[in-house]
DNA sequence: GATGAATGAGTTTTCATTCAT
DNA sequence: TATGAATGAAAACTCATTCAT
């Protein structure tokens, strides 16, 4: 039941937003009365915190087994990453919501969350970004670690962008130029 | 009057978004009534319409001058661009929420503003490549718009994590790096 | 100009009706300023008061010279005489608003002239009665202003009816049995 | 409950027009909260219809035995129609305020049950003008349809007049003068 | 666990009216 | 005379939340 409920709010909170979604619309969705989804989740921002932590957890755990990958180039994994990251974010489309700074201030736990998300993709990025180094197949003048921000923000700011209804099929062969512009743009 | 409206509109709408923003909280802002918002602009809609219609105009006319130094490196201009369209948008906080999926979605009254700005991007974007590539600094196998397309999109994604309230000083510095990476992956 | 805005008024009033009509819809149509509105007129009320005197004018002068015609058969006096109306006050549709009750609440000087127009056509009516019973045309038991009174209250209740958008043409071959049925159930 | 806000309505909406009765008025009437008002009843405008269609399915239900009585004379049957008409009328108030034009102009939300109704009333009365012709009591050259509509249209075009606050008992003596009228006039 | 009903605070919007120019 | 701008009170409506059953 729970996960009805979950299921039909992500639906309706990606389809509308936070605030476009009213409990009325969520309900209808699942079939269920306005009453369970406070019996099960408390509030509307508990509701949406729930939908987005489970977007979260796909999103890393399909992510780190590509990190494991270390016998392959590191051009090669960044790309297998970049590529899987943009295909597990087009399920999880609640998380795009909370980008906006202004929703942050009365959602300080979402803000941990992403905080740490993002941390963890910073590090992981560090890692592969130093092995190319050790490798020889990168050039990066400066500190590592910057370069992972770069690329984790970047990659998070194309998200919008990319989940435009619709657009993700247009857009998905641009991604293919954007990837060969960094990977030459990263390379020895 | 309008003028002082339409300030406080636009400080307002990026404090608190569109939707946490009421036409009350924007009137006793510009301390003027309710009424005057209606006189002055119909609606809710077409007051934020307004507001980012504002800050593109601030942002094209902050970018024309640019693409006019036809004797500089193009790589040069390029990134020339990316800085000074970085700062306009530092500016420009309501057109960011415009870009997001479920806005897009429910307010389709900014589109063409958008659509024509994107576009007139692109087209800057475009000929400045093909000039690099008649003068030999860039190497762009394949279709150039899309290279131009992908560059704005990139820009575009960027700007709601630069835009984080106070993380702008702190991101600043990475734009470098991005910018470093694009110009040595784009180059010849 | 006071009389291009009465027209105005007059028009648009009896489109919306007095509720859904704004000064600003008159000031629209007039292609004037609300502003001049209050300047001629005071206030909405007085506004209205003014279109329907403008009006009830126009009825009475219209119906006048009908009763005049003693030479004619009372019932084709009659006859002519709600012919007349109908098609005078088709061109009068706001004081037809005036005829629920709750308008008059706060009306009372519509009240007045109403109750003062309907007394005037009450006469009139009864007078060609009695001079139709005299000429033994028609046959009337009991008191004659009583019979005066229903015609006049039943021509006054066919007015919404007739007055319904494009329907008096419909209606308007209907009247002809209605005379006829009336015209027979008072002859001799 | 929803018995109780639609008779708090019916109260309202007849005591001070539709326009001027807000929702405030009514809830507050009723001892409830706008809130409930919405959610039993969507609109003012469905609230209102609500109303009305409560007020006619009262009308049909107190006509309907009448027609059935076929043994009586026609005219008596018309006449008792038309009495049942007015005392069940007197006490639909809301129905009248649709009759305007001006509200017809607005509101075609009605025009369904009315249309409905009116044309009910139409067929009932064909039936038994039909009747009293085979029966020789009445006289009505031409179509007998068109009579029945005119009939009906005649009493819909009394109901403004008969229920003006108060005046209803004064008037209900003239009612007979014109049934008299109209049943000499279609007297054989 | 689940629901339908009810609520009230808050939101957008309307519009008659005023007034300085 | 005429107007554009401004106002504020009131209106319709939304919706997260509560709660008895």
């Amino acid at each position: 039941m729970r996960d009805k409920l979950l299921e039909a709010a992500g639906f309706t909170f990606s389809k509308f937003g936070y605030y476009k979604t009213s409990m009325e619309d969520i309900a209808e969705k699942a079939q269920k009365s306005k009453g369970s989804l406070y019996y099960h989740f408390g509030s509307k921002e508990l509701l949406f915190e729930a939908v987005v932590f489970e977007e979260l957890k796909r999103l890393t755990n399909a992510l780190k087994p590509i990190f494991d990958k270390t016998d392959l180039d590191s051009r090669q994994v960044l790309k297998l990453y970049m590529l899987k990251r943009m295909e597990v974010l087009r399920n999880a489309p609640n998380y795009q919501e909370t980008l906006r700074p202004s929703f942050y201030e009365h959602y300080t736990f979402l803000d941990q969350i992403k905080t740490q998300i993002t941390e963890w993709e910073v590090m992981q990025i560090s890692k592969l970004l130093k092995q190319g180094l050790m490798k020889e197949e990168l050039e990066l003048p400066g500190d590592i670690t910057v370069y992972a921000q770069v690329l984790v923000m970047l990659l998070q700011g194309l998200e919008p962008n990319f989940y435009l209804k619709g657009e993700y099929d247009r857009l998905e062969s641009y991604f293919d130029n954007l990837i060969q512009i960094i990977t030459k743009g990263i390379s020895k």
